[in-house]
DNA sequence: CTGAAAGCGCTTACAG
DNA sequence: CTGAAAGCGCTTACAG
C-alpha cells in the first residue's frame, strides 16, 4: 500500500436518510425502500420521500449503499494493453462511447482501469473485492489468462472482441470474418487477380477472423491466398508490410489491409513507388475511422460500429448482473462494406 | 432513482480485517494502520501484517474505507459536452493517458463522467456527495458555470484548458497563444504577405487564445489581419471555412489552421481548387495529431502535449486533496512547432 | 507503539 | 405497508 497519495478528508456536508425520514415523517427503512425503487410503498410515503429529497437536495451516500447492500452500483471498463497506447485509438473511443450511452440514466458509475502486466493481481484483487459489480475486458491480446480468472472467482464479465482460446466467457465482436470476406469478394469483383493482404496483429481475433475472411474469399474465386504480410495497428508497421509485399509481388494488383489505420501506412509506400490508387493497385481498409475518410484516396473499406460494440458490451454485462437469463453467451455484431475512392 | 439498473447482491468472499489481524497476532486498527502506511507501528508488527495480507490474499473492502475514512481515493474526469464527441478525439485520449500515467500506483481509482446538460444537479450532487475526493473537468464550451459551483461547494478541482470567464478556479492549459503566435511567424519568416487563418470554436479558450497569438504574430510584422473564419473539430467545418476565405480572398498566400482536425477538411478544399501546398498557400496546423503526419501534404503544425497536459492536471489536483501549499494557481504548458511540407 | 470501542450512513431481514 | 435493530467492514480518536 506504499506510495499511496494522502489525501485529507474532513466529513462531507449535507443531510444524511435520517433527516429525510424526519422531515417526510417516516422511518429510515421507508426512506431507503423508495430511495431504491421498491414495491410496497404507500404512494402517501413515496411522495413525502420524494418532496423531503429534493426539499434537502439529498444525494445518498455511495459507499454506504456499497457497504450495506454489498453491491457497488459500478462496472469497470478495463484496458489490457501494455503502453496504454490504446486510449488513443478511435476504437477504444467508440467502445467508451458506447459503454456510457448504455449507462446513461442508470445510476451504474464507470471505473476505468488500465491492466498493467505487473500488476495482474492487484488489479484482481481489485476487481473480486467488492468494488465492482462486473467487468468489461477489451483489447486482450494472445491467450489472456485474466477473463477466466476473474469468471471463475465469480466476477459476472463480457469481452470486447473475441478472446483467443477462450469459449467460456461471455463475448461481443464484430463480425471480422464476414468484413474479411466482403473486402475480398469485392476486390475480385473488380477483376483483380492477384490480391494480397496485410493484416493486424496475428495474437489477436480481430486479426486472425479478418484474415480468415479474406483466405475464404480469394478461395470461391479460386485465386491464390499467398501474399500475407502482418503489421501492428500504426502506419509504420503498414508501411513496412506494403514494402515487403512489392518486393515479393511486383504484380499485385490489389490489397486489403485489415485496418485503417494501417491502410494510410501502405498508402504512403504505393504512392512512393510510383502505384495509383485505385488504377495499378485496389486498397480495402477496415473500420471506417476518421482517417479513411481523409485519406488520399478516401478509402473503401469495411466499416464496423465500435459504439454499437461497447453498448452491447454493457447491456449483456448488466443483463448478467440482474439475474436475467436466456442471455446470449455471445454476440456478433454486422459488419459492412463502405465504398470511396481507393477500390 | 429510478431507472436504476437492479443488480443482484450477495456477500463477498475473501478475509475481512479481522482475519488478517487475527492471523498477524495484532489488532485491527493496527492492521488498519498497516494499511495505511502510518507510522508509530513497530517492524515486527508490520512485517506480521504484511506477511498475513499477502498469505490470505487480503484485500481492504474500500466502501468500508470511504465509509469510515470519509475519503473516496477516487477522482472523477468530468467531460463536458452534449453529444459526447470528444470521446473519439485526439484530445481528450491523451488527456485519458496522462491521467492515468499519473494515477499508477497511488491507489487512486478514476471515474470517467459525462456531464449532460440535463442533469447537471445530478452530476453536481453526486460529486460533492463524498463519492470522489476531486474533480477532472475537460472540454469546458463557454462561461460553463460547473467548476465554479464545485469550488465553491468544497470540491477541489482542476479545469483543463483555460476556462472562460473564470478565474477563480485553477487549471493547466497549453500555451495556446505562444502556439498560434508562432504559427504566424513561421509563415511570416516564409515570405508570405497575405496570411489566413481558419479558428476553433470562439466559445471556448483553445480557439480565442490561438487567434489572439496569430494576430499578434501579423502585428509584429505589420500585415493585416483580417481573413478570419470559424470552424468547430470537423473536417467538414473546415472545408467549409476554407472555401469561404478563398471566396473572399482568392490572393490568400498562406493560413494557419486551429487544429489538424480542422486543416485535414481545408487542405481537400485547397486541392479542389487548384492550389497546391505548399507553393500557392501554406498550411500550418495545431495539435500534431496523427491526422498531421498522415495528410497530403504532412502538416507543418503546432505541437501541444495532451498526455502532459492530464499529467499536469491530475498532479496539480493530488497535490491540492494531500493539503500541499505553494501549489501554482494554474500552469500554461509549452507549445512548439514541428516543420513538415505543407509550410 | 498498541488495542477496545464507537461510529461512518446506509440496507436488510424480522416482526408487526 | 412500516419501523426498530442489527450489521456491512473499515477508521479514528481515546486511553494506555
Amino acid at each position: 500500500m506504499s506510495g499511496m497519495t494522502e489525501i485529507d478528508r474532513h466529513r462531507r456536508p449535507g443531510p444524511r436518510i435520517e433527516e429525510v425520514a424526519r422531515l417526510a415523517g417516516v422511518s429510515k427503512s421507508t426512506v431507503s425502500r423508495v430511495i431504491n425503487d421498491e414495491p410496497y410503498v404507500s404512494t402517501k410515503a413515496r411522495d413525502a420521500v420524494h418532496e423531503a429529497i429534493s426539499h434537502l437536495r439529498y444525494s445518498p451516500n455511495q459507499a454506504a449503499r456499497t457497504l450495506a447492500g454489498s453491491r457497488a452500483s459500478a462496472i469497470a471498463l478495463v484496458v489490457s494493453e501494455q503502453g496504454s497506447r490504446v486510449l488513443g485509438d478511435p476504437f477504444f473511443a467508440g467502445v467508451l462511447r458506447g459503454v456510457h450511452s448504455e449507462l446513461a440514466g442508470r445510476h451504474v458509475q464507470l471505473l476505468l482501469m488500465l491492466s498493467q502486466p505487473q500488476d495482474h493481481d492487484d488489479l484482481v484483487a481489485y476487481l473480486t473485492g467488492g468494488h465492482v459489480d462486473g467487468a468489461l475486458l477489451v483489447s486482450l491480446h494472445g491467450d489472456d489468462p485474466l477473463p477466466r480468472r476473474l469468471h471463475e472467482l465469480g466476477l459476472p464479465v463480457v469481452v470486447g472482441g473475441r478472446p483467443l482460446g477462450e469459449a467460456s466467457v461471455p463475448f461481443v465482436d464484430s463480425d471480422n470474418f464476414t468484413g474479411g470476406l466482403e473486402a475480398a469478394r469485392h476486390l475480385v469483383s473488380l477483376g483483380r487477380g492477384r490480391i494480397a493482404t496485410v493484416t493486424g496483429p496475428r495474437d489477436m481475433a480481430a486479426g486472425q477472423d479478418r484474415l480468415s475472411g479474406w483466405r475464404r474469399g480469394l478461395g470461391e474465386a479460386q485465386l491464390p491466398a499467398d501474399l500475407v504480410a502482418e503489421a501492428d495497428f500504426t502506419p509504420e508497421s503498414g508501411a513496412s508490410a506494403m514494402a515487403a509485399l512489392l518486393d515479393r509481388a511486383p504484380d499485385l494488383d490489389a490489397v486489403f489491409v485489415a485496418a485503417d489505420i494501417i491502410a494510410v501506412g501502405a498508402l504512403q509506400v504505393l504512392h512512393a513507388r510510383g502505384r495509383r490508387v485505385p488504377q495499378d493497385v485496389a486498397v480495402v481498409g477496415f473500420d471506417d475511422s476518421l482517417l479513411a475518410s481523409t485519406a488520399t484516396p478516401p478509402l473503401t473499406t469495411v466499416r464496423q460500429d465500435v459504439e454499437q460494440l461497447g453498448r452491447t458490451m454493457t447491456w449483456r454485462l448488466l443483463g448478467a448482473l440482474a439475474g436475467e437469463d436466456g442471455l446470449p453467451p455471445s454476440l456478433l455484431l454486422p459488419t459492412s462494406l463502405v465504398r470511396r475512392a481507393s477500390a
